[in-house]
DNA sequence: GCGAACTTAACGAACGTTCGCATGGGATGG
DNA sequence: CCATCCCATGCGAACGTTCGTTAAGTTCGC
C-alpha cells in the first residue's frame, strides 16, 4: 500500500481489497453455493463490514460473474497458447491442450469449480456471456480432434461423443484434485495427455514420455 | 397402491401427493439449487398451500437427502446387477457397469446431476451417509479395474486416475443429455463403454458391436 | 368423531441492499 | 505552509422482502 501509493489511480493487478474480497467470496462459494453464502458471511470473513463490502462490487451478483468470467477467459488463453505452441501435429496439439486445461484445473481449482457448477445461478444475461465463452472451450477441442480424424491420426467413429467425453473428464479433475494429493499437477496432466489420445485412438504405439 | 380407491378425496388427479412434490422439489433443485429454491416455489408448483408440503415430508433438507439417497442406493443396485449378469470377464463387465452407469444418467437425468451436484447442501449427518453410497459406486468400478489389471487384460499404468477418468466421464453424461436430442440413451451407452475399454487398455482388436 | 389432508396466517430470523455518517491521507489553492 | 476539499475506505443501523417453519382451524371420507 505505502510503496504503490503513487499508482492509486490505475486500480490494476495488487492484492488490494477487492481481489482479498474475490477470494474470501469464491471460497464460500465452493463451500456452500451461491446462494447458500450470504453477503454478511463473505463480508465477516473478509473482516470488513456488510457495507464495505459494496465499495469493492456493486452486487453479490457481480461477484459470481466477475470470477467466472475470468476464470474461464485465461482457459482459453492458456489452451489457444498450448495448441499454438505445440506445432501443427494433431496428436502434439491434443496432448497440449489437455495438458494446459488440468493444469488449470488444479492450479485455479476453486475457480474452476464454480466456472463449472454455478452457472445456472447466473442472471440472463450473464449467463449467456458465459456460456459463449465455454462454447469457445469446446470449440478448440473440437478443431484439433476434427483435425486429427481429418488426416486419419486419430481413429475414432464417434467425435462428438468423443470430444465430449475427454472435455467432461478434464473438467472433473477440479472436482476431486487435492493439492496435498499423491499427485503433482504435472503428473496429472501428464497421464489425462495420455487418455486423451488413448479416447480418439492416437498413439497405439509407445508415447516417448519426455520427462 | 393399486388399489387407490381410498385416494380420491381429491379430484385433482395425482399418483402421490409425496411422490408429486418430490418431482417439483427436483426440479426447482436443478434449475435453482436447493439454496435457490424456496419452499413457496415448490408448494406453489405442485399446487398445494406451503404448509400442506410438511404433511408430506418434515423439512425441506429431508427432500434433498430423500432424492439423493434414492437414486444413489438405486445406482448401487443397477451396477451390481450389471456387474454380476455380465460373467467373469472383466473387459464385459467394466462394458456392463459403465452401460448401466450412462443409462441411470440418462434415464434419470436429473435425480443423478442433484445426486452429483448438490452434496455440500446437505446437512453433516446426511452427506455422510451419501458420500459412503457414492463411495460403494467408486468401489464396483475399481474392484473390476483392478481385477483386469490384475488378469493383464487391461493394459495401463495408473489405474486410480483410470478410474476416476471414467467414473466422472460417466457421471457428465446427467450434465449433457438432452431426451430430444440425436442419440438414444442405449447409444450413449454403447459408446461409453467403448470409450472405458480404450481408456484401460482393453479391446485393442475390433469388438464385435452385437446390435 | 377421528384422523388425514389441507387451509390461512403468522412467527422470528436471515436475506441483499441502502442510508447517513466518520475518518484520514493526497491533491489544490491562496 | 496551511486551510481546504475530495474521495476512497469503512462503519452501524436500518430498509423491505423473503426465508424455513409452525400454530390453529377447516373439510371430509371413513
Amino acid at each position: 500500500m505505502g510503496a504503490s501509493a503513487a499508482l492509486k489511480s490505475r486500480p490494476s493487478a495488487e492484492p488490494d481489497g477487492a481481489e482479498a474480497m474475490l477470494r474470501v467470496a469464491l471460497s464460500l462459494f465452493l463451500e456452500q453455493g451461491y446462494h447458500g453464502a450470504s453477503m454478511r458471511d463473505i463480508a465477516q470473513r473478509a473482516g470488513v463490514s456488510v457495507s464495505a463490502a459494496y465499495h469493492y462490487f456493486p452486487s453479490k451478483a457481480d461477484m459470481l460473474r466477475t470470477i467466472m468470467v475470468r476464470v474461464t477467459e485465461d482457459l482459453i488463453a492458456d489452451l489457444e497458447a498450448a495448441r499454438d505452441g505445440a506445432g501443427p501435429d494433431p496428436a502434439a496439439r491434443l496432448a497440449a491442450i489437455v495438458r494446459a486445461h488440468v493444469l488449470l484445473h488444479t492450479r485455479r481449482q476453486d475457480e474452476s469449480f464454480i466456472g463449472n457448477s454455478e452457472l445456472r445461478s447466473l442472471s440472463l444475461v450473464d449467463r449467456r456471456k458465459v456460456v459463449a465463452l465455454r462454447d469457445r472451450v469446446g470449440q478448440v477441442f473440437k478443431d484439433v480432434v476434427a483435425e486429427g480424424c481429418r488426416r486419419r491420426v486419430f481413429s475414432q467413429p464417434y467425435a462428438a461423443e468423443t470430444v465430449r467425453a475427454i472435455l467432461t473428464m478434464c473438467t472433473a479433475v477440479a472436482g476431486w484434485y487435492r493439492a496435498n494429493g499423491p499427485d503433482r499437477p504435472e503428473t496429472i496432466a501428464e497421464r489425462y495427455a495420455e487418455l486423451a489420445l488413448r479416447l480418439v485412438g492416437a498413439g497405439r504405439g509407445e508415447e516417448g514420455h519426455t520427462r
